[in-house]
DNA sequence: AGAAAATATCATATTAACATGAAGAAAGCA
DNA sequence: TGCTTTCTTCATGTTAATATGATATTTTCT
C-alpha cells in the first residue's frame, strides 16, 4: 500500500528511460523490453502522456516517443498527473472534506507527511532520476540521518 | 493514490470508534452505522483485527468488540498490517531490490518521504487519534485559532 | 503505388479489491 | 429447551486496474 499505482509507475520508469536517448526517438518495442512491462499497455500509457503534451510520438518508419520539453523541468507530479495524483490534499482517513478548519483526527499529524509526500513528487525531476544523487545540495548541515 | 486500501482505512477509523468506547464492547452494527460503512464487510474486516490480537471479540447478547490493549500502545502500523502494510521499504519505481548498495533512480530522494511515512505510521497511536492535537513536541507561538 | 514500420485503438480477458446477502454457530436469557 | 442476539462464514456479485491480441491508421522508404 501507500505506492503508485503500477501504470503511474510504468510512466515514470518509460520517461525516463525516453530521456536518456537525449532527444532521439525510442520505440514502445525497445523501452517494453527494457522495462519488462507489457507492449501494448505501455502504448497506451505513454499515449496518455503524448495527449497530456509530456510526450511527442512519432508514427511510421524511424518514429517513437520523445520528450515534449527538458528533462529538467517535467516533475514526477506531472508525470504522474494523467493517471490521477488527484489525493493531494487527501485525508487518511477518508474523509470527503478535510481541512484545518474541520479536520479529521489524523489531520495535524498526516499534514507534515502529506507536505514531504507532496513535495517528492513536485520537487523531484526527471532530469534528476538521469543523475541519482542523495537530493540534498543544500548547503544545510543536518543531524546524521534519523534512523529509528 | 498514495492512499490507504479502503479496507486499511476501514480498520483505523473502526478501531479509533472502538478505543472511543473505553472498554464496552461495541457492536458491528453500530460501527458500521456511525462509520457509514458497508456490515458485513466491516465485520469481516474487524474479525481480522481479532484474528490478529488487536481487537477481541465476543458473540451473543452483550457482545461485540474491544480493543485488547490499551490505546496509547497500537499504533496505525499495527491496525494496518493485517492488511498488507508491506511496502515499508518498498521501491517507488518498483525495482524487487532496492537498497542503498543497489539503489533505484528514485532511491536517495525517495529514502527520506518513505522515512516519515513510515514514521508517521508507526508512531501515531490510536489514542493519538482520539484526542487530536498537532502532534508538535515544540511550543510555537501560532495565531489563535478561533473558529471550530 | 505498394510494402514495411511504427503508433493508435478496439474487444476482450484476468485479477484483486470491495461489497452484498444468506446461512451458520456461539453465547446469554426466559 | 427454545429464542434472541451477536459474531462468523460462505457463495456470489460488482467494479476498476491491469493485461493481451488483433486490427486500424499514419508515415516513410523504395
Amino acid at each position: 500500500m501507500m505506492t503508485l499505482p503500477q501504470t503511474a509507475e510504468y510512466a515514470i520508469r518509460a520517461v525516463t528511460h525516453i530521456a536518456s536517448a537525449d532527444g532521439e526517438q525510442v520505440r514502445v518495442e525497445d523501452i517494453a523490453r527494457a522495462l519488462t512491462v507489457p507492449r501494448n499497455y505501455l502504448s497506451k500509457t505513454l499515449h496518455q502522456l503524448a495527449r497530456a503534451g509530456i510526450l511527442e510520438s512519432t508514427r511510421g518508419r524511424g518514429g517513437g516517443f520523445r520528450l515534449a520539453g527538458p528533462a529538467a523541468e517535467l516533475t514526477l507530479a506531472d508525470v504522474v498527473r494523467p493517471f490521477g495524483l488527484t489525493d493531494q490534499g487527501r485525508c487518511v482517513l477518508g474523509r470527503p472534506e478535510c481541512r484545518d478548519q474541520s479536520p479529521c483526527a489524523a489531520h495535524w499529524r498526516w499534514k507534515a507527511t502529506a507536505g514531504q509526500l507532496s513535495a517528492f513528487f513536485s520537487e523531484t525531476t526527471i532530469a534528476d532520476l538521469l543523475h541519482p544523487r542523495p537530493a540534498r545540495p543544500r548547503t544545510r548541515k543536518r543531524r546524521a540521518v534519523a534512523a529509528r
